[in-house]
DNA sequence: GCTAAAACTGAAGAGATCCTGACGAAAAGA
DNA sequence: TCTTTTCGTCAGGATCTCTTCAGTTTTAGC
């Protein structure tokens, strides 16, 4: 799967690339409009990662040709949270799913297997574990197809483990996850504790196995 | 995993500790460039992160030092975003990677795990040695493709017997890369033995063979 | 073989980590 | 505004891990 990335600021660039690259996807960028129209125009891509506020041009603009070339591509705006307005949330521009920054890597790179999903399978943007049933642009979760009724942070939490299936996430990467806040440094747990009870209550009153293991010292584990 | 930080911000330094020491890995400081060399000269150090404006000293004298030291050590360096030069971000200087302040502590973090990656293991993120596989981005150990749970200090026993396979390790060694303080020799390894046994338990127990050898008055060795 | 040093073992206390229920504060909704 | 829901903190207790210790076994050198 081959991804462009449409991005002018180094760092973010740079992470995105060592992740993506990570999750085996073939990785190319593009620092303004320019570049990446001419990279669109030779190569193609399977998803395009568009930030709409790059200086020295209108990324709207870049969109539109997309759209009109009907290129196969997915499209996936990134922008700031202010810059996102209610077009690009109803997806009137055409593009496949938008993401507002600052965003977790792992939540970036659910989007883009939802996005590739959906052109080449043409599914949706749910992520299914057994019986949990994820719906990312809803927000909602289901338990044996019924919807249980989770607080945002609570949902905010099960996707975050979701989304690193498999793997140790440690309480500091939950923290500033579930806070928004990518500065602080947390010197207590105790919100996640809480959290994490009231998660696992009710994915277990709904049903549900419990697939989340706590792994004593490292962190959480949602194992599938 | 051990790092060095050689940072004289007070605040930051605690924060990176806090941070580091909740992603489990074994962290001393070092305020000054003398104490850093101190520091350097008697432990390893599988990641240094180093501030090169810290006054009194240059720190890419230092980092030439590292260089020449052919210690295996990866080098991140730390800098305010103006000190950031165009030799600095090609690496031109020898180190690994470079943040510039502010950053994300977790940011820092990935960088720490790439560089490590990069460093000990050539860049993949599982380690396979037989019906032993480490997943180093899961935190997880597999045997016969069945997860073992270990605890946070069998987990890192293993880690490095396996960095370090086919090569004797004294307990010295593995004492200080286990627990913090690396001021003085220890008289004590019971708590290696204690260790040393149950992860050998565990993977037995797994159905794993014993790669893990005892050598008489040196230390262990893992053999593959 | 004998001896002393080194290595191993199981048990147990100390310490760290995690869970739980309850409560006031904060935020959201009516 | 008032009501309802959600959020974060706290303290007590439960659980798990780490380290130490004492006793036993293994090893190397004589």
């Amino acid at each position: 799967m081959k991804i462009l990335i449409i991005e002018d600021e180094q760092e973010l660039l740079n992470s995105m690339l060592t992740y993506l690259r990570g999750e085996n996807y073939v990785c190319e960028s593009a620092a303004s409009y320019e570049a990446a129209r001419q990279k669109i125009e030779s190569f193609s891509y399977d998803c395009i990662l568009l930030d709409i506020t790059l200086p020295g041009g209108n990324g709207l603009v870049l969109l539109e040709e997309l759209k009109t070339d009907n290129k196969t591509s997915g499209i996936i705006i990134i922008s700031a949270k202010d810059s996102i307005t209610d077009k690009i949330k109803g997806l009137d521009l055409g593009a496949d799913d938008y993401l507002s920054k600052p965003f977790h890597l792992s939540e970036l790179n659910a989007r883009i297997s939802a996005v590739i999903r959906r052109r080449h399978f043409s599914g949706s943007t749910v992520l299914t574990f057994h019986e949990i049933v994820v719906d990312l642009i809803a927000k909602t979760i289901l338990v044996h197809k019924k919807p249980v009724d989770l607080t945002r942070k609570e949902y905010d939490l099960l996707l975050y483990l979701a989304l690193n299936k498999n793997r140790v996430v440690s309480k500091n990467a939950i923290a500033e996850h579930l806070s928004g806040d990518s500065v602080a440094l947390f010197d207590n747990f105790d919100f996640i504790y809480t959290h994490m009870k009231n998660l696992k209550r009710k994915l277990h009153q709904a049903g549900s196995r419990d697939y989340i293991k706590s792994i004593y010292g490292m962190g959480y584990k949602f194992e599938v």
